[in-house]
DNA sequence: ATGGTAGACCCTCTA
């Protein structure tokens, strides 16, 4: 007897503006856990109550115009923590919870702007902080899930065009060596335990028509620990609603799991 | 030609 769990993670890039499309989605796929990134909201303006009436419960942790994360379930949510342990951040870009037996991570790792920024900077003292979070984290859950945009293409495959963005945010050896790093820690890339080909991608820049011509970036991940990886059945990239009127940028992740 | 779009929101920042 076993049964299927979906595993979503999504950047709306506004949840104000994506909520129709984050219910449209929610229905058509009934997945038991979406975590979103960009709600750029408070808490005050999240829209339990529609996701309710939808069947779903959530959890937030918002803050305005920025940022924001969130994990949407239509079973109870338990345990759930806000932020890092110990890291002091003035960014909302975690929130984790237990739901089903498995432990879920809502990540939006910071994108760093460029590499000779300060933002790159603090993207990397983010991931040294996560790392060693999720390590701790590990050792207390067994079935760990950690959802979200990386800001992170962990491999050329991952990229439309290597050549041009070599030593950029996004791809620089730095940023792929903390996503090394995560992955050493036990994880996998569930997405590439099913998929290896090339110019498959999450997001896609609003600019120069990248959607249309697939030059896009892989950054969105679902990273499962150990005891998650025989489980996974598949994880797909759903472009669809990266084709509706006014989309996000990006696209839903999704991993099936059977338990 | 160093561009272009989108979101939040007050004008410029972030992505």
């Amino acid at each position: 007897m076993s049964t299927a769990l979906k595993l979503a993670t999504w950047n709306v890039n506004s949840l104000t503006v994506r909520l129709p499309h984050v219910l449209d989605w929610l229905n058509s796929q009934r997945p038991d856990v979406l975590c979103l990134q960009e709600t750029k909201q408070e808490d005050s303006k999240f829209p339990y109550a529609a996701l309710a009436e939808a069947g779903f419960n959530a959890v937030h942790n918002g803050q305005k115009t920025y940022n924001g994360v969130a994990i949407i379930s239509p079973h109870p949510i338990a345990q759930v923590q806000f932020d890092i342990p110990g890291f002091v951040d003035a960014q909302k870009r975690i929130v984790a919870a237990t739901i089903g037996g498995i432990r879920v991570v809502s990540a939006y790792v910071v994108n760093g702007q460029s590499v000779d920024s300060d933002k790159y900077q603090y993207k990397l003292q983010w991931l040294a902080a996560l790392q060693d979070w999720l390590a701790a984290e590990l050792k207390q859950h067994d079935r760990l899930a950690v959802l979200g945009d990386y800001n992170i293409a962990p491999d050329d495959t991952d990229c439309h065009d290597p050549a041009a963005w070599e030593g950029q945010v996004l791809v620089s050896p730095p940023e792929r060596e903390a996503f090394q790093r995560l992955l050493d820690l036990g994880f996998h890339d569930s997405f590439r335990l099913f998929n290896k080909e090339a110019g498959q991608f999450s997001w896609w820049d609003y600019r120069m028509a990248a959607f249309r011509r697939n030059m896009g970036m892989r950054i969105d991940h679902i990273l499962v620990s150990e005891a998650l990886r025989s489980h996974c059945l598949d994880c797909i990239i759903d472009k669809a609603p990266r084709k509706l009127e006014r989309p996000s940028d990006h696209t839903p992740v999704m991993l099936t799991l059977g338990i």
